[in-house]
DNA sequence: CAATATTTAGGACAGACGTCCTATATCGAT
DNA sequence: ATCGATATAGGACGTCTGTCCTAAATATTG
């Protein structure tokens, strides 16, 4: 029966997942999560002993998801360049959600900065997964030294698109400065091939 | 005695908006602006009737302080090219706050946007007072046609600073930032002059 | 000083929360 | 079919929340 406890834990996580991305960490209760799933509430300390520990998992969910994300871009995208303007174009791909309810990272370390100062170590991770993502396919271009610098940079830019749009509730907005991005980018390229 | 009145209302909105920016809205409940005060729970209805009240004032308040603060630095400030630095300064010097609490406007939007959708349109009135104030300053530089799209853009890159410096606690990262984000306004006041 | 209006303190209230407990149900293996 | 292990349902618990009420205190006015 060890799958069928498995598959629903994976469930709960899935169901927190969704549901800390469109109202919070804080403000989504057991309740909450219980009845989007059709579960009894008190049974969930069969599979998580706090709360705390279905956040660990969802964050950790999430970083597992991301990296994998990312090794299939590296499949099926042939060169860096076009896999970093994929990664930009990821907030185009997403535009309705992100105009909704943010970025699912930014704004869960932005909560958990103000409630949970030391779980923000183990929720910027998943920022980390694309910040070393990026820093690869910098590299593959030339940009040796740079290549942090500007992975960070491309972070930023990402969290500022997101939290105006966001706050705008702007998906125009979002589509032109996704486009500026990627001619930014196309121009810190070209400077190292000189 | 309407005076005494009004001055602890005074207080109740000036406590409750830093508990907001350090802690949350949602996080912050009565005891705690009670207790940081030191008055009675059970008092504050007689100053606010919900606590959607306290938040409301809390974001006029801003709106308020913003709108005041932006007008002295028109006096103090000589030229529109100094006035738009010493707005992408303000992040330098309010570093210390950035980096625990993100920023004031950005963190509260992204909160509201989850939690109370129906008053994200009042909060972004945060955004719209810098906005504004950015779009004239930018006009008087003669970026007449886009002096728009730059001032969103100038909201979004500092969004992005903050929420990033935030996550990482990364004071130097904010630094860094915020030189090369002087530099690049530099550009774009450079290329109207020609 | 007396009378009135304003302000405060403190607790009551119902509901929601995270947590925990226990009886029951369901499964795999014998 | 029986048994031990696994999983579930449902409710009890103490605490905290926003809200509301009322008696007391304080200030203002006549």
């Amino acid at each position: 029966m060890r799958n069928k406890g498995a598959a629903v834990r994976q469930r709960i996580v899935d169901t927190a997942d969704q549901l800390f991305y469109h109202q919070g960490y804080e403000n989504t209760s057991f309740s909450d999560i219980a009845d989007a799933m059709g579960i009894s509430r008190g049974n969930f300390y069969y599979h998580f002993k706090s709360k705390d520990e279905i956040l660990n998992a969802v964050i950790n969910a999430r970083v597992t998801r991301f990296t994998e994300m990312l090794s299939e871009w590296d499949k099926k995208i042939p060169g860096p360049k076009q896999r970093l303007h994929y990664y930009i174009d990821m907030q185009s791909r997403n535009q309705e959600n992100i105009v909704s309810h943010g970025c699912p990272v930014g704004s869960l370390c932005t909560e958990l900065a103000k409630t949970r100062h030391s779980t923000l170590v183990d929720a910027n991770q998943m920022f980390t997964v694309f910040r070393d993502w990026l820093i690869t396919q910098l590299k593959l271009l030339g940009l040796k030294n740079k290549a942090k610098l500007i992975s960070m940079h491309l972070l930023a830019r990402g969290q500022g698109i997101a939290t105006v749009s966001n706050a705008f509730e702007d998906k125009e907005f979002l589509r032109r400065e996704v486009k500026q991005l990627k001619q930014w980018l196309d121009v810190e390229i070209l400077k190292v091939s000189h």
